[in-house]
DNA sequence: ACTAATTAAGATAAAATACTCTTAAAACTA
DNA sequence: TAGTTTTAAGAGTATTTTATCTTAATTAGT
């Protein structure tokens, strides 16, 4: 699999808070419930995405998490590096330490190639501008039905 | 990770194969030891390649594996498949069963052109024409330099 | 102050992946 | 036939990832 369950589900949390109002807090109970991800196993996530930053969270009733303004600045790929780190952005396809154009692997040339294509992929908008897109053409955010972009 | 460590292993092998003469049978005792992998581990992801079809055993002293006859003609991408299953060229990059065209996640269309990059990565040679190559431009096949083409 | 709601943090469990060890089966040598 | 070499197969262990459970800390409302 290209990114690890974590950070899909990172994803699919940083999506679902950059298609809401930016100043609210959102529940981790009710986010989990939507976007049908196990509870204790967001909270875990997002707490890592808060350390880093690029959320922020508020206790204590009506509380909950939000994008923090460098969140809403950032794109998936800030996301994917976050929870994953950048070795999918980095490291040999084949695993060979420091492969590079002086000591390549086979497929060094067209790995470079490949994985820049998978940044861009990642980065080629903001978190916001996906949601606006998601809203626009009714794009999923779950297996089921039960997130809607509103 | 994009490919498993099983998936690595076996490509290395694969490729260490190819360089080789096609008719002989080759070691896994020296093949794990030129290539750096465990013998045993080795021994167990080949198992699954010569169950599959791609390779082939012959047991007893001067005993090995090598390509098949449709190993021979395939890529590192048919290797990709045998190994780590056919996933990452299928599934949605959200994870989302049943993501296409109809009910799309906010990837699905940057996605299905990545995916397909990292497919024509594998695909575009044969495992002989890169092991050509690998003769001729010095590529790597470990960390250290214990494999060489010849 | 007390209670309830909520995230934080740590411990634990389950599943998947990575790796090792042991025994069996096949094939060669003599 | 006996002994050796090699792959096959199965069991076992370790590590990482995924998921759950419990307790603590913070905040709001009364």
């Amino acid at each position: 699999m290209l990114l690890s369950k974590s950070c899909v589900y990172g994803l699919r949390a940083s999506l679902y808070l950059a298609s809401k109002r930016d100043s609210d807090y959102y529940s981790l109970k009710e986010m989990s419930e939507e976007l049908d991800i196990s509870f204790h196993f967001l909270t875990k996530i997002l707490q890592q995405l808060t350390a880093d930053g690029l959320m922020e969270s508020y206790k204590g009733p009506n509380g909950g998490v939000r994008l923090s303004e460098k969140g809403k600045k950032s794109t998936l790929l800030d996301m994917v590096i976050a929870i994953d780190g950048p070795g999918l952005f980095t490291q040999c396809a084949l695993g060979l330490p420091g492969c590079g154009s002086q000591e390549a692997c086979p497929l060094h040339d067209s790995w470079i190639d490949t994985r820049q294509s998978i940044e861009n992929m990642l980065k080629r908008t903001t978190l916001k501008e996906i949601a606006k897109e998601g809203k626009e053409k009714h794009f999923r955010l779950t297996a089921e039905g039960q997130f809607s972009w509103q």
